[in-house]
DNA sequence: TTCAGCTTTTGTCCTTGACAAAAATAGATC
DNA sequence: GATCTATTTTTGTCAAGGACAAAAGCTGAA
């Protein structure tokens, strides 16, 4: 059952003027939509192959050179990020440009909300999510974390990364949504804890490993990640605990996490915290992750170990 | 000198389409701009006409009846309904939104956040951002904000929602951020104010009107936004105040913003709590807002005092 | 009153033609 | 060969008027 959209909903998920898009059919016939009675219908290939020719415009290229090419060059061409001519194109460019990441730094810096999201989804043009997630959206917000702790990021940085990484997360759930999903993750970080980035790296790299994902965000008392698994009922919850002097709530708050949770929800505590506090915390299926590398593996094991079939 | 807009430009400045526009010349002669070889162009009192009888739409007066109407009385029609809460009205509206809602609800108090992003997308397809704003997401903030008053709402349904309008939001700002905009606001919120809701909503409202929009967030200490504001150089900074007894830490930090910001910033203090803060803040350029919809009436009467920048 | 049917209103989409700013090309001069 | 100007092509945007369907308004009957 295909997907159709009117031209002014195209114009909007694009932001191609409508005019522009009947003249780029009636000139170059770029894309044929459908006709009902009155009006076009295009589908989803349609969106996305616009997508890609506004992309190959940015990258310099003029619409009636590009408007005829197959989609396969047209992915190719995005990937030259740079407005070089075609011909001199050098690079296969299998990975992400150092450039692309310092443009994105640049925005980051200067808050220009824009840009992030743009290039952003840019990128998600023509990369895996796997990509995506691995080559850009962790070195960035690795960055992002050394250089608060550095002094030179400060709160609204953090704040701006992650609601567009959030936004990006958004699109990848949607994705990930159709294939079942290997186990249900519960993700998110008690109050006091300075920084959403570890543990919204963790939701991105669950998602990317197949994961079902229900990330809550940073600051959530105890009490309310406990009714939150009550309506979710995930396998995992996954708590962020960078602190490395746990203060005795924060303590308290993992106590009742351990014991409030039903024997069958497996509770990560991540961070390098994470240690401290899960001593006091005596039940099984507690599991102590002090860094990304070792979120990941774990999150590999437990699919070996929890699932017999293979996965897409 | 009248500085005037071509068509594409007024359609963006007052949200109403090409198609209309030129339609509600055509059929009743609404405004008569000026035609040069090719085109019209609008004068700065056609557009704020185009705006007197938007808000007479949006009171429930049909354009056929308010079209040949003299600005005067157009002025005193929309004053007349205004005060009354006009967005808040109980409007017939549409039964259609009604099930939506209830759809988008049960989704938020089941934490389904792949549900409610589905939905909005879906939504943002069909209806105007106008509509978006008022018909969706504020009633949605609203019952919200209610249901969190009573306790049945929690803090990870408050995250939710708001990260899921923040998303729809990062949509928006992609759209509006082609033809310059009418004029940069950046929105925050002080430390220890409970609420996202506020704030957000009054980014939405100022991306429907034109604004470009700098969203930083709840939670920001005032050394933060004096930070981003150096970065960004916003017309106006917007402040979500909510709490009606300010502590004197949030007045500290209304204080230093005030005194800190260039003379050519503007300060809008939003939410009930707002006049308090802003009697120790003697400056020009500060404005109480103390609800949503003040807040859009001066959005409207900035635009039309300010409206003379040339755009791209 | 309420409701089914009819009429008017009104927003949106269509097509074709046109124009101007920008880009590309060609030609001329140093 | 390089630089500059003039001409052609490309391409986004605007216009006019016709058309249609969903919504709103209106009618008369139950």
């Amino acid at each position: 059952m295909p997907v159709q959209y009117p031209i002014r909903a195209v114009a909007k998920l694009t932001g191609i003027t409508v005019d522009t898009l009947r003249a780029w059919e009636r000139r170059y016939k770029a894309v044929i939509p459908d006709r009902v009675s009155r009006g076009r219908l295009y589908s989803d290939a349609d969106v996305r192959r616009l997508l890609l020719l506004k992309t190959a415009l940015e990258c310099g290229h003029s619409i009636g050179r590009v408007a005829s090419l197959p989609d396969a060059e047209l992915q190719e061409l995005a990937r030259a990020s740079f407005p070089s001519s075609p011909v001199l194109r050098t690079q296969p460019a299998a990975r992400v440009d150092l450039t692309e990441l310092s443009k994105l730094r640049r925005a980051i810096e200067a808050l220009d909300s824009t840009t992030i999201n743009d290039e952003f989804s840019r990128l998600a043009l023509f990369l895996s999510p796997t990509e995506l997630v691995h080559k850009v959206v962790l070195p960035l917000m690795r960055l992002a974390g050394e250089n608060w702790e550095n002094g030179i990021y400060q709160i609204a940085q953090e704040h701006l990364l992650s609601a567009c990484v959030r936004n990006l997360m958004g699109g990848l759930v949607r994705l990930q949504s159709r294939s079942g999903g290997v186990a249900r993750l519960l993700l998110a970080t008690p109050p006091e804890e300075l920084h959403e980035f570890g543990i919204l790296s963790a939701a991105m790299l669950a998602l990317e490993h197949g994961f079902q994902v229900d990330y809550l965000g940073p600051n959530l008392p105890a009490r309310e990640i406990l009714a939150a698994a009550a309506l979710r009922s995930p396998d995992v919850v996954v708590l962020g605990v960078l602190k490395l002097n746990a203060t005795p709530a924060v303590q308290r708050d993992v106590d009742l996490l351990a014991s409030g949770l039903p024997a069958s929800t497996e509770l990560w505590l991540g961070g390098s915290g994470a240690a401290d506090v899960a001593n006091g915390a005596a039940r099984t299926g507690v599991f102590v992750l002090e860094d990304l590398v070792q979120f990941e593996l774990h999150l590999a094991r437990w699919k070996s170990t929890h699932l017999q079939g293979a996965d897409a």
